[in-house]
DNA sequence: GTGGTCTAGACCACC
DNA sequence: GTGGTCTAGACCACG
């Protein structure tokens, strides 16, 4: 386990949004402890300076705050987790429809195509993983 | 007119991405002309080797057809433009959904959030534009 | 109450300076105890071994002085007070100036914008806190 | 020619605070070319990587854009460079005002002081140069 | 040649 | 133990 990560896109970058969605979700409480940077780093399989410049931005986005000495922690505000949860929804909805929008699907089509992926992911949607995005 | 462009993606990327939309969209019909690299390059304001890219890339894609001394056009084949609108629709629609299940979305809070933000655009749709996904 | 610290910059260091400020300004008079370690520690909401690093280095800045197992004392020596008052002005004064200098405001300009804050400033005083210096 | 940093700051702090003065100042004009990363790397005596992390943190600050594969350059926009004069102005005069408020100075005495600091700077104003400020 | 990312390994200050 | 900075050197993709 170490290197999953997708080539046309900086690792450092990809774990930001990774650990983003994870306290969305909640897999991450508010207050929780991040593993310390080594930690991180091994668990990931990259090196440390990679893991230092997730938390770095992460802390930038005011995502998590990092006490010194001590570790970097989930953010224990909640109103900026709720904030981070509709901004990421906001993003993600928005780059959607734009993109839809641009190959000139309508709403329906739009709206019916998403059922209709819906409905057929009920059973595996646990065998979604990775999706490339960039040149290759 | 020139450098609207995402900092966290390769230029020719997203103009590999950009003339695809407009190919599924129509607005650029099965066996037409695109203009010529130079002519591309300056409209676009890059520099002429981004776009030779660019038409390889899509000549790879086989959504694009280069003759020997003149030009190059959108592929002829009906067939294989329904594939490429299929195709993007399913990346699209799968890279959405995934995102929004990592988040811990439900399939019925999707659909609504997309339902609200469908309405909200009715009228502006054409104002949308620019969206950065990478790093900044 | 307790962690109003600035992240750019160590705590003991902002202590250091939070406490020559009290002292030069009079607020903690010649001779008077300062809190225990302990009790400051709790205070300030940081680890006892860090206001003993600031302790210690009040001493060898010669503005404390530590009786054992009595406590530790601002120093009884009016002239190193003034000393003191003297040294941290100019330190500021100093470092102020040759900033404005290095973006290339003209003493005019700086005596002006300084008139400026003050008169803006007068009811307010009390309102200002924190400033970052440091990288975030 | 190489290493005259505080040892007190991080390396590429303190050069993005010396870029920002030369570009208030005009010593680095709108729309200019900065050094690249290796050569500014050479320059300053430091390794490529701190100025590659230089030009990042002014890029995020907008007072520099890079074109990729061009270089780096200051901003062309003159609203933004004019806009960072005021900032980096408010800035120093708040943090100075506010230490000497700590410090029980009232704004006579403030202004006082830096008149006579102005005076006796008068004729030699270009031996300011380095000053410490944080631990050592 | 340009900027950007990553690794490896070291050192530091802080708690 | 923690995070943070820096160096050295490599590799990559872009223009």
């Amino acid at each position: 386990m170490g290197d999953e990560f997708n080539a046309s896109q900086p690792i450092y970058f990809q774990l930001v949004q990774r650990i983003c969605k994870q306290i969305v979700k909640g897999d991450l409480g508010a207050g929780e402890k991040l593993p310390s940077v080594r930690g991180m780093a091994i668990q990931a399989g990259v090196n440390p300076n990679t893991i230092q410049r997730v938390y770095t931005e992460l802390e930038r986005m005011d995502v998590v705050e990092t006490k010194r000495g001590q570790g970097t922690f989930v953010t224990a505000k909640p109103e900026r987790l709720r904030q981070l949860r509709d901004e990421l929804m906001a993003e993600h909805v928005l780059a959607f429809l734009t993109d839809m929008h641009q190959m000139g699907f309508s709403p329906v089509e739009i709206i019916q195509a998403l059922r209709e992926y819906l409905d057929r992911q009920d059973g595996n949607s646990h065998k979604v993983q990775q999706r490339g995005r960039g040149p290759e």
